[in-house]
DNA sequence: CTGATACGATACATCCCGTATCGAATAAGG
DNA sequence: CCTTATTCGATACGGGATGTATCGTATCAG
């Protein structure tokens, strides 16, 4: 939020035009619908500045780069996120979040959420902003409700949230860049039944 | 093997220089070094020929980009891969196999393998390869194990290889890319002991 | 009205890529 | 031995993207 913005309170120190908020949203649309059609490698700066119909420098204004953008554009899509809803029973909440997380994952945040995994690979403050900004947040949620989960007995007792968030979670991660197969509810619940079950036999 | 390389037939339809086998490992061996000094990002196809003192066509002439030197660079380095020794138990050997996984991803395999597979979500070719060179080999000896415990009552009967795989090894890639914790034994054994288990308290 | 900043547009230097081309080197086949 | 095909190092070229700079205009605060 302040790492990847450029001069995020450079125009509050005296007076002068403001910013347009309508070219902010502008650009994050351009630049959200342009990696949808064509891919994040494909476009450039130019592009999303001439599909926006500003300069460049207006764009280097605000991001640093791309994938700056592309991180704004998709938080602001998806936060109205997927929480843990009330279903039958406790353990049917989490199977239903864990769907509701791939069909994001499915849908056209689906590419966007790719993209910026990949790019932050490389991108050090990149990888510290998707983690604050999508991941955190999501364990953070998962964390207190596994905890609950915990404490009215419907896990055992000895469950780390962490692990648990990372076998039921990871293997969405891992199909949706692998490619080994869809992301499909019947593979969520195959995950799902099979972390709660557990593998040894007796 | 045959699709990120060019020309590989190339050269054996008539007689004529031969490539030199030296030069094709002093590139390799030149590119996989400077992705570990300087990051996959940093480097160019200049920066790799000049290391090996070739020109930069004698690379293009094997390769079609960076990715896919890093990827034969990675291969030929990882190859002599960690099977699943025996171990005390049948379960103690999938332990001691994904610690040895654990163990490449925090080498310097891990930053290799890091970027291949953020490289591949931008290039579908690479995505392939990566899959049929890296992903797949190891898949299928782990479905093999994992069948054979089935077969001898160490595993449930009802379990799906598919679906432990994802469950024991998609976490290990989730920690390398998030880089929500370390790659440590003690979080291996966290993993491996949570699925084993189950989470159900019934 | 004045000053400060945003804005669109354009130009610029820089980097990297992929291809082409050159003369020299190297090996296979006749 | 000699022809032929190909590799090799080196260099040049065009194309595209990046990030910065600059110009005249637009917009807002005081």
């Amino acid at each position: 939020m302040e790492l990847e913005r450029k001069h995020e309170g450079a125009q509050t120190t005296g007076g002068g035009r403001p910013r347009s908020p309508r070219i902010h949203q502008a650009i994050l649309k351009s630049a959200a619908d342009l990696v949808l059609e064509s891919g994040f490698r494909a476009i450039s700066m130019d592009d999303i500045a001439a599909r926006a119909k500003v300069g460049r420098m207006t764009i280097y204004r605000r991001w640093c780069n791309k994938a700056a953008i592309i991180m704004d554009a998709f938080v602001a899509r998806v936060d109205p996120g997927t929480l843990f809803v009330p279903a039958r029973t406790y353990t049917e909440s989490i199977r239903l979040q864990m769907r509701s997380m791939a069909k994001v994952f499915r849908g056209k945040d689906g590419a966007l959420i790719r993209a910026l995994l990949a790019e932050a690979q490389f991108d050090p403050r990149l990888a510290a902003e998707l983690r604050d900004r999508w991941t955190m947040p999501r364990r953070k949620m998962a964390i207190a409700y596994f905890q609950q989960g915990i404490k009215d007995g419907f896990l055992r007792p000895d469950v780390d949230p962490d692990a648990m968030i990372d076998i039921l979670y990871a293997p969405l991660y891992y199909r949706l860049q692998m490619g080994t197969g869809p992301l499909s509810d019947a593979y969520v619940d195959e995950i799902f039944d099979h972390a709660m079950k557990g593998f040894r036999k007796s």
